[in-house]
RNA sequence: GGCCCGUUGGUCAAGUGGUUAAGACACGGCCCUUUCACGGCUGUAACAGGGGUUCGAGUCCCCUACGGGUCACCA
C-alpha cells in the first residue's frame, strides 16, 4: 500500500503568473490527481524585499481562472498548515531545524559581513564566489560570546567531502562532486529561511511525496539530498521537467522577458480551457494522438512517462489555432450566451448571427468587425466585382445583378427565405446560360460590400430581409453603371 | 569559465536496435451544388556533426559543435 501521493506548488508572491509558472502549477496539480493525491499551495514568502502586495490574490485568481484547485492551503485551510511561509516561520520551524542540523555537524553559523564576503577572493578565472569557512573555525565559546552579544549570524549547511547523487524521475541518476557545492545559507539573517531551506523543511513537514520543478533546479537537487540524508528524512520523488521558452529568445519565460500574464491572456480572448489545453500539450504528450483534452481528461491521463527531456517554445500561433478550434467545438448554446455582448446592437436575429460566426472567430472581439457591413452598406470599390476564380467582373456582374434585383423584388416577404432564394437565383443563372456564381458573387458584393462575409448570398439576402437586400442591390447597381 | 542538462522538419512532438521516421500548428496545392472560413484530400520539410558497438542505430557508447540552466542573506 502506497502514500497518498501530495504535491505542491508554491510560488513566491512576486508578480502575475504567466504560462511558465502555469504550467508548473499544471504539472504538480495533474501529477496528484492522476494518481487520486492531494494538490497543495503553499506561498514562499520568505523574501520581504521582494513581495509585492495583491500578489497572492493573483495567484489564487490565475488557479481559479485554469480550474486548477487546490485541496489545501491558506485560504481554504488543511492538516499542514500554516501554508505561508512567513506564518511557519513564526512557529520556529526553520530556526529548530537549523538549530538541529547544527547539532548534527551540518550546519554552522557564519557573523561574516555582508562586506567581507565582498572581499572574498573571485576565482579569477571562473568569476565565482564560494565562502571561505572563516567563520568554521569558531570555538563554542566565541560563538556564544557574539551571540550573546546580538551579533547578527546567518546558518549555512556545512557540505561534507565527496560526491553526491540524486535520482530523478526524468533525468535519471545524476552525480556532482561536493567541491561544486557552496556551503549556501540555510538561515538569513533576518530569521527568515532560505528558499532552498524552507522548501526542504515544509516539503518534508506537509508531506510532500512527488516534487515536479523545472529543470532549472535539477542542479541545485544534490544540495538537497544532503539535507534530507544529514535529517535522515525520507527523500520526495524529485520530477525535473524541461522549461518552457520563448518563441524570439529562445530563453526561459520570464516576466522579464515580457511573458504575457494567464489574465492578460484571457482579456485579450484567450478562452481559460484552450490555455490549459495548450500548456498540458508542452513538454507532455499523451499515450495517443489525441490534442484535445479536458481538465479532467488530463487528470485521468497525465503520466510521467509522456514527460519530454528537452525545453518547448510557446507557439502563440498553435495557441491562437487552438482557441478557435475550441470556439468551434464549444455548445452553440454556450456560445450564444458567450458572443451575447458583441451581437447586442445587431438588429437581427442572434441565434442566426451567432451560428453563423461561431466557425469563424479566434476570438470573441472578432465579430463586430465580421457583421458591421449588416447595419450599414460600407462604401466599397466597384473592383470587388471582379473575381477570376467566379468568372465575374463588374460588367458580368451589372448584367446578372439587374435581373437579380427584379427576379427577387417579385418575390412576397412571405416566400422569403434562403431555399426559395437560393432556387430562385439558381434558376435565373440557368437560364442566363451563367454559372452559378457569376449570379451569387455579385449579389453578395451588393449586399455586403465585402469580398468575405460570414455566410453565402442567399443567407444574407434572408437575414437583411426584402426591403434592405433590395436597396442594397440597387444601390451595387448604381455604382456599376 | 566550472558543473549539470538537452539536441527528430520553422514550431509542438511520436519513436525506447530492424518503421516507407507518426500526428498537430504554420506554409503550398486540389476538392468542397455560392465568397472567406470550416471540412476533406494532398504536398514541401527533420534524426546537429564525427567516430565507435552491432548483421542492423534516431534509438547504446565516446568526442566535437550548438543551445539552455546553474554557480546570491532571489525564488
Amino acid at each position: 500500500m502506497s502514500k497518498t501521493v501530495r504535491t505542491r506548488y508554491a510560488p513566491s508572491p512576486t508578480g502575475y503568473m504567466h504560462i511558465g509558472n502555469a504550467k508548473a502549477a499544471l504539472n504538480e496539480y495533474l501529477l496528484a490527481k492522476s494518481q487520486g493525491g492531494v494538490f497543495i499551495l503553499r506561498i514562499e514568502d520568505t523574501d520581504q524585499k521582494r513581495e509585492i502586495p495583491g500578489a497572492v490574490e493573483v495567484i489564487y485568481d490565475t488557479l481559479n481562472i485554469l480550474g486548477i484547485s487546490h485541496d489545501e492551503g491558506p485560504d481554504v485551510g488543511g492538516p499542514a498548515g500554516p501554508y505561508v511561509q512567513s506564518q511557519r516561520k513564526a512557529t520556529g520551524i526553520y530556526m529548530d531545524a537549523a538549530l538541529e542540523l547544527i547539532k548534527k555537524g551540518a550546519a554552522y553559523y557564519c557573523f561574516c559581513s555582508k562586506e567581507r564576503l565582498e572581499t572574498l577572493t573571485r576565482d579569477g578565472a571562473h568569476d565565482i564566489l564560494r565562502y571561505d569557512r572563516h567563520c568554521l573555525s569558531l570555538t563554542k565559546e566565541e560563538i556564544n560570546a557574539k551571540l550573546a552579544a546580538g551579533e547578527p549570524f546567518v546558518i549555512r549547511q556545512l557540505i561534507p567531502e565527496g560526491k553526491t547523487s540524486f535520482t530523478d524521475e526524468l533525468f535519471g541518476e545524476i552525480t556532482v562532486d561536493n567541491s561544486e557545492l557552496d556551503d549556501q545559507i540555510l538561515m538569513k539573517s533576518d530569521g527568515f529561511p532560505t528558499y532552498n531551506f524552507a522548501n526542504v523543511v515544509d516539503d518534508n513537514a506537509m508531506g510532500i511525496t512527488h516534487v515536479v520543478r523545472g529543470t532549472e533546479y535539477l542542479s541545485s537537487a544534490p544540495k538537497y539530498n544532503l539535507l534530507y540524508n544529514a535529517f535522515g528524512w525520507d527523500i520526495p520523488k524529485y520530477i525535473h521537467v524541461p522549461m518552457i521558452c520563448d518563441e524570439v529568445t529562445g530563453k526561459k519565460y520570464s516576466k522579464r522577458l515580457g511573458a504575457p500574464s494567464i489574465q492578460d491572456l484571457v482579456a485579450q480572448g484567450y478562452l481559460p480551457e484552450a490555455i490549459v489545453n495548450f500548456i498540458a500539450l508542452l513538454g507532455w504528450s499523451p499515450a495517443d494522438n489525441n490534442e484535445f483534452f479536458t481538465m479532467k481528461e488530463l487528470e485521468e491521463q497525465f503520466a510521467v512517462s509522456g514527460l519530454s527531456k528537452s525545453p518547448s517554445i510557446v507557439d502563440m500561433t498553435k495557441l491562437r489555432w487552438m482557441n478557435a478550434e475550441y470556439f468551434k467545438r464549444m455548445d452553440p448554446e454556450r456560445f450564444y450566451s458567450m458572443s451575447a455582448a458583441y451581437l447586442e446592437t445587431f438588429p437581427f436575429d442572434k441565434a442566426k448571427l451567432a451560428a453563423m460566426v461561431q466557425p469563424r472567430i479566434t476570438f470573441l472581439s472578432e465579430i463586430p468587425e465580421l457583421l458591421d457591413f449588416l447595419k450599414a452598406l460600407p462604401d466599397y470599390d466597384i473592383a470587388l466585382y471582379e473575381n477570376k476564380k467566379q468568372k465575374t467582373d463588374a460588367a458580368v456582374s451589372l448584367k446578372a445583378l439587374e435581373p437579380a434585383a427584379e427576379l427577387l423584388a417579385g418575390i412576397s416577404p412571405e416566400g422569403w427565405n434562403n431555399d426559395a432564394l437560393y432556387a430562385a437565383l439558381q434558376g435565373l443563372a440557368a437560364e442566363m446560360g451563367m454559372k452559378n456564381s457569376q449570379v451569387l458573387w455579385p449579389v453578395r458584393v451588393a449586399l455586403s460590400g465585402k469580398a468575405a462575409t460570414p455566410c453565402g448570398a442567399t443567407e444574407l439576402l434572408e437575414l437583411l430581409g426584402r426591403d434592405a437586400s433590395l436597396a442594397r442591390l440597387d444601390d451595387g447597381i448604381k455604382r456599376l453603371s
